[in-house]
DNA sequence: TGGAAAACATGACGATCAGCATGTAAGTTC
DNA sequence: GAACTTACATGCTGATCGTCATGTTTTCCA
């Protein structure tokens, strides 16, 4: 073993959350929102049921943890990749490769569980829907910079649109739709995003 | 009482049978797959828990009879709505917007449950991919019908582009986003899609 | 160093689910 | 119209779920 030496009470109680949370999308991801179950989670977070009980009074608000816990890694790791995009065209084709292999993760496999779920599960839903937002809104101001040369408006557009067509092309990619026709429709995209771009800031309407 | 006169066994079997299927898809829409049971199906349809079994031998059989039975049911509205389209730009715009109220209605919320479902279910995700493949090739031939003009490869691109943005605007529905800021999207789309399909039509590369 | 408090484990309880065994009514066939 | 089959109802059972009451270990503080 590394180390059961003394940790402080702060440090188990972070601890022992991030593993259910972690845990939590662990099953998500594996076995879906219908058979997520407690037991399931304390086992692969190596925990008793005793514990989440704990840590949280109900299974929904555990979820409710997880979707911002989950949002809070999704955040870092397009922020991370985000951070370094050249600008122009070459930026713009670039960021929506980036918010492909963002939306199409394992993480978002696992937003995506929560989001349906929650639509028939009000208490879900309004956990889920301002985290959501913000994190929209980050991800907006991160591509704006990269496409500064455009009028926000515009910009925000394209956004939106890739953000849409990823998450449609996300749940494709989730039943095993053919990934041949996905990077197809990808490229076209980014084909059209480009020109879109291109026209955009050359010949100003 | 309308009449609960002589039914013939083949009437009463198909009768009891869409009507379990019928309260399948309304219990998907209203509670979600998570939170849909037999019981409450049985409860919808106004039958005992003892004839889905023998009409299904396990849930599992229900729900995949479900996603024939639904496919069927969107195939048919797709299908009327699309067969009188106009031709040309402005048939293209015409066919987007059918495509996102087609995808965007009660059935497709219906689909949409058993699809995040079926990704970590072999069985229910087997039922699925037929069926939905051969609607989507249905839907893309008299797509192809509207834009006849254009280059089938672009045509395809075009549609599945559509159909993927659609389903992800629908996801975004779901979770009550902004309906101002789907519409303005939807709007932005037919217009590159319009334009895109002219300058395919007027100057071939 | 000893006691309070937090973190976690254990076992049990009520509710609910899917599936099955068995009974009953409606339709078919001869 | 009587035997037979199909369609459906009723009641039960084992399994499993979420939650809770209570016990045990670990850290903290004075």
């Amino acid at each position: 073993m590394t180390e059961t030496a003394h940790r402080t009470q702060a440090q188990r109680r972070e601890q022992t959350r991030t593993a259910l949370l972690d845990a939590t999308i662990g099953c998500l991801v594996d076995l879906g929102y219908a058979r997520t179950t407690v037991q399931e989670i304390c086992a692969r977070a190596g925990v008793s049921k005793g514990a989440v009980q704990h840590h949280f009074t109900a299974k929904a608000e555990l979820m409710a943890a997880a979707v911002e816990h989950l949002t809070t890694k999704l955040r870092l790791q397009l922020a991370a990749s985000l951070g370094k995009l050249p600008s122009g065209g070459t930026g713009v084709a670039a960021a929506i490769d980036l918010l492909w292999t963002g939306y199409s993760g394992t993480l978002s496999t696992a937003v995506t569980e929560l989001w349906v779920a929650a639509r028939t599960d009000p208490e879900l839903r309004a956990a889920i829907r301002p985290v959501d937002r913000a994190l929209g809104r980050a991800t907006l101001e991160h591509v704006t910079q990269v496409a500064g040369e455009l009028p926000p408006e515009r910009a925000e557009m394209l956004f939106w649109l890739t953000v849409n067509l990823t998450r449609g092309l996300a749940l494709d990619a989730e039943l095993g739709g053919d990934p041949k026709r996905r990077r197809q429709l990808l490229e076209e995209w980014k084909r059209i995003a480009v020109l879109l771009y291109q026209d955009a800031t050359t010949a100003p309407a």
